[in-house]
DNA sequence: AGTCGTACCTTGACATTCTAGGTACATGCG
DNA sequence: CGCATGTACCTAGAATGTCAAGGTACGACT
């Protein structure tokens, strides 16, 4: 099955990170590599989405960077969520289940 | 419950209109005032948003419209799936579940 | 030496939605 | 009658977010 393509990614991605922050700290790059594993590849996270998504989240307050280092030794920025992160995760979730489930109502019908 | 604000909805708005005239045509009103009930207001429809999907959707060949008169008598534009239309709902149908099974996958965690 | 993979970043194009306006006419109410 | 409200269509411009395509740097492996 081929990645889904197309603009339905939009508003997802950032929930899609939090909660991938939420499970513990992380780097860029392994967030796009969990999220990718984890979906088996159904969702696929471009370089160009991600790291614009990384600052708007980090001007907004919910994660927090950190410069580090890989265990090779490479220059890592590590993120992970802030209180005001969590609350937003908390919301984002919500908003996510409200509105698949309203879709379900259109969508889900013979 | 507040109707779902931010981009969710995007790329889902084309899904919603051709299933909704799956049920049989009906005018551009109509199709918002038809999810808007069936989802207890939980999804918004906006006009701003509504009438040029609705002409995209046109463009593309997916749906077409007919000019007609309301029982009241007013002009409205009836639009009705196309061969086409039905085959790209088959799509985005599928392409929904896919995405959000993936999505599910990791928000749908403890 | 060259390729691949990790890891970061940016620019510009693109698509889509929303805000906020506008028109026209019908109905109901005071 | 005058006015508000609801139906029904439309549009321009701003805002948002994603993506394609580029770039840098360095380590590991061949």
């Amino acid at each position: 099955m081929p990645p889904t393509r197309s603009p339905l990614l939009q508003g997802t991605l950032d929930l899609l990170v939090l909660k991938t922050l939420a499970r513990g700290p992380r780097h860029g790059y392994a967030i796009a590599r969990w999220i990718e594993d984890a979906t088996d590849d159904a969702l696929r996270i471009e370089e160009g989405s991600l790291y614009p998504a990384l600052y708007r989240m980090e001007r907004r307050g919910w994660i927090e960077a950190a410069w580090g280092k890989s265990e090779i030794g490479q220059r890592i920025k590590v993120y992970s969520l802030t209180t005001a992160g969590r609350a937003q995760l908390r919301a984002e979730s919500a908003q996510w289940t409200q509105f698949t489930t309203a879709v379900a109502k259109i969508v889900g019908q013979p």
